[in-house]
DNA sequence: GTCTATAAAGTGATAGAC
DNA sequence: GTCTATCACTTTATAGAC
């Protein structure tokens, strides 16, 4: 979890704070220094005074987002007591309460992942070796026992398309689908529920 | 589909030209009226010259884009002849050969979309109505028929989402998988066949 | 640490020669 | 139509007063 607002916190996490919201929702290269001075309501000179630049700033805020949306789930991944669809379940539980709470991650990270692809892959560690972790070895289980042919990419794919896209093309949904943030809210709660289940039904179709 | 480069176009749709690739790369904000010279291989004020102004210039491109991602849809949906099941196929069909030829539309609609929602919204035809359309009608039936609860609005977003967010998300997913640009492709096209099946189980599962 | 003032560099746009 | 040179303005960053 991001640290929130409040009134008792330093100057310099103020700046962070302010820097967070603005980066999010207009991308680096929109965003002025005087935005983010405006959104602490602290005085330009001190971003500088604190962070030395705008990219050093945003480098630091990038950080700390890359790493909440990598939190917890290698170890949720890697856990030997959960089923294959227990972990699809928290995952996608998992992602769907992170984004309720920071709504404008999605569009972050495609945004930088696509502007500076580089910069970015090697500071969300895309170093990690996956082979190594448990839900291989339970997906590996499942083709065997199943005869399954469908690629596992294919699966990864649609669970984090389901997940996060909506949350990425939410402006245009709820203009398209009239919804209000409650009802937006609402029908992301529901597809914590459902997106398991379709996942499972992917599964097990041996087609 | 969007003109090519070629040797015998005008400078003005060699502007034109430049201007897509860049915006679409870097989207407004990180774009330059300089690297769109440069990228054209013109002189930097042809630009204003010919387009007036970086916005206007803007503007004009993405209402093409926009086009573009809209075009042949609404008859597609709108059409008496097809099956539910046939349109969602021909709609997946239409995007995966559209952003196969286009990979980074995905990127510079949501990035516009949320950097400035109004305007954006504005030019994309969200006005059109959709109460309208024959696959409106032909989803009442399905479910009178099959008594199915399921909102429609999941299955436009299951379907829109594991269809257009491997192109948002490219830069990540091929780095994670490790996968050529041929690979990625051939991905894509397996895809082509296989998301209709998914969303035809969604929607045959009562539940 | 925080402010004002300003330097230094970047960027969109145009004037004017050819 | 196309170029060079430059203006006008914005934006990042810093110097120096308090």
């Amino acid at each position: 979890m991001l640290p929130s607002s409040d009134s008792t916190i330093s100057t310099e996490e103020k700046i962070k704070l302010a820097a967070r919201t603005v980066f999010m929702r207009k991308g680096y290269a929109a965003t002025r220094t005087r935005d983010i001075a405006e959104e602490s309501g602290l005085n330009l000179a001190l971003i500088n005074y604190y962070f030395r630049s705008k990219e050093n700033l945003f480098n630091i805020v990038m950080l700390e987002i890359c790493q909440l949306f990598a939190s917890n789930v290698k170890e949720l991944l890697n856990n030997p007591e959960t089923t294959l669809d227990q972990k699809i379940e928290q995952l996608v539980h998992h992602y769907i309460d992170m984004l309720l709470s920071n709504p404008s991650i999605p569009f972050f990270i495609l945004n930088e992942a696509h502007t500076s692809p580089d910069i970015f892959l090697s500071r969300i560690g895309m170093d990690g070796e996956m082979e190594e972790l448990y839900i291989v070895k339970q997906w590996k289980e499942l083709v065997n026992e199943k005869e399954i042919t469908i690629q596992p990419l294919h699966i990864i794919l649609n669970t984090i398309s389901m997940t996060v896209f909506p949350f990425a093309a939410a402006p245009i949904v709820r203009a398209k689908s009239n919804l209000s943030t409650d009802s937006y809210q609402q029908l992301m709660e529901e597809r914590k529920i459902m997106i398991p289940k379709w996942i499972s039904m992917m599964l097990s179709n041996k087609k």
